[in-house]
DNA sequence: GAGTTTGAAACT
DNA sequence: CAGTTTCAAACTC
């Protein structure tokens, strides 16, 4: 198993290069075929495993079969993309943060991973580190592969088009939209349930959603909600660093409490000092609270002024109550919970 | 991890 | 084409 896993390792690193880019023809979700005229023939050989002869290992060779002057789409070309991607697409590491782009492991069971069920198989490509049973979806069963995928197109010929328009070279937000549209009934198009809602772009007439709250001005609302949310608090935290003088700061207030011109620690009592107060706890703690009360304020449909107006008195308060608790000259003043 | 919900894909 | 079933992922607890 781990032996086989290095092996393809090496024939991904030995091959690649054969084959055209795959940026060219990537794109979300699915994958659309590359402009070129020319039909690979996929061959797959058995040679003996490097570390291990009684095991047998797959190679693939990509051999030029005709030439098609259409352009056509047809199974072959599938098939020769399904390769190329499956060679090119980096496998999703075992832990990651941002797995965009990375092909992410399948968990079929019933379908053999030969229909579109399959997310390997819509997406074109091969099952590569999946947690798939009894799965078909690889060099082994090339011809049941082929028939599936010759079935999918004359279901629908669109089947391994991408489903999210690739948005062109120069022209940005061009038909970055569902091909399709959604059908979507119970989700308000919100969850990832909704194929353009995990696509990051907005619902269309295309869609037949019903109560659909992913349309491109619910997305532009959101988008404004968000910023606006996000810059409250990083002034929210600016605000707490500067008070607490861990900011280089020109302003007098700043510069009263200003820890340069006392070298030693025990040249000045750290209890005299802001920081001592405003530890990173305390002010993530209160902008926890900031930002709990611009959600509580971003229901009530909010007029920035008001939810502007509110984080302040929060913030207020916030102060309020870290000087209080300063005033207690107990020995760890700041480590009491000030917010309960 | 188990159980539920969801909507695309498949089927009739 | 519409209605139903199947399926694997997203989600919930
Ligand atoms: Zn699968
Ligand atoms: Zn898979
Ligand atoms: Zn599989
Ligand atoms: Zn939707
Ligand atoms: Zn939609
Ligand atoms: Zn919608």
């Amino acid at each position: 198993m781990i032996e086989q896993d290095i092996y393809l390792e090496e024939v991904e690193s030995e091959e690649p290069s054969q084959f055209s880019s795959s940026t060219d023809f990537l794109a979300y979700g699915r994958s659309s075929l590359p402009a070129t005229n020319t039909i690979y023939r996929i061959e797959k050989e058995n040679s003996a495993h490097p570390s291990n002869g009684k095991q047998e290992a797959l190679t693939y060779k990509n051999l030029p079969l005709a030439s098609s002057s259409t352009g056509q789409q047809n199974y072959e070309m599938v098939h020769r993309t399904a390769y190329q991607q499956s060679l090119s697409v980096p496998r999703r590491p075992s832990k990651k943060k941002s797995n965009l782009g990375l092909k992410k492991p399948c968990n079929c069971t019933k379908s053999m991973c030969l229909k579109l069920y399959c997310d390997c198989f819509a997406n074109g490509e091969f099952c590569r580190d999946c947690n798939c049973k009894d799965c078909h979806n690889n060099m082994d069963y090339e011809a049941e592969r082929s028939r599936a995928i010759k079935q999918s197109l004359e279901r629908n010929p669109q089947a391994f088009q991408p489903k999210i328009g690739v948005a062109p070279k120069g022209q940005l937000e061009a038909e970055r939209l569902h091909q399709k549209g959604c059908h979507c009934k119970k989700s308000s198009c919100l969850k990832n349930y909704c194929e353009c809602y995990e696509a990051k772009v907005a619902c269309t007439d295309r869609c037949k959603c019903t109560s659909c709250r992913n349309t491109e001005s619910d997305r532009i609302a959101k988008a404004q909600l968000a910023s606006a949310r996000e810059s409250s608090r990083v002034t929210s935290a600016s605000l707490l660093s500067v008070a607490s003088g861990s900011c280089i700061s020109t302003t007098a207030s700043a510069s009263r409490f200003s820890d340069e011109e006392s070298d030693s620690d025990e040249r000045s009592d750290p209890k005299t000092r802001p920081w001592f107060y405003l530890r990173d706890e305390v002010i993530e703690a209160t902008t926890t609270c900031l930002v709990a009360q611009a959600d509580e304020l971003e229901n009530s449909d909010s007029a920035e002024e008001i939810l502007e107006h509110g984080i302040l008195h929060e913030f207020a308060n916030a102060i309020r109550k870290i000087i209080e608790h300063s005033q207690m000259a107990g020995l760890d003043v700041a480590q009491q919970d000030l917010f309960h």
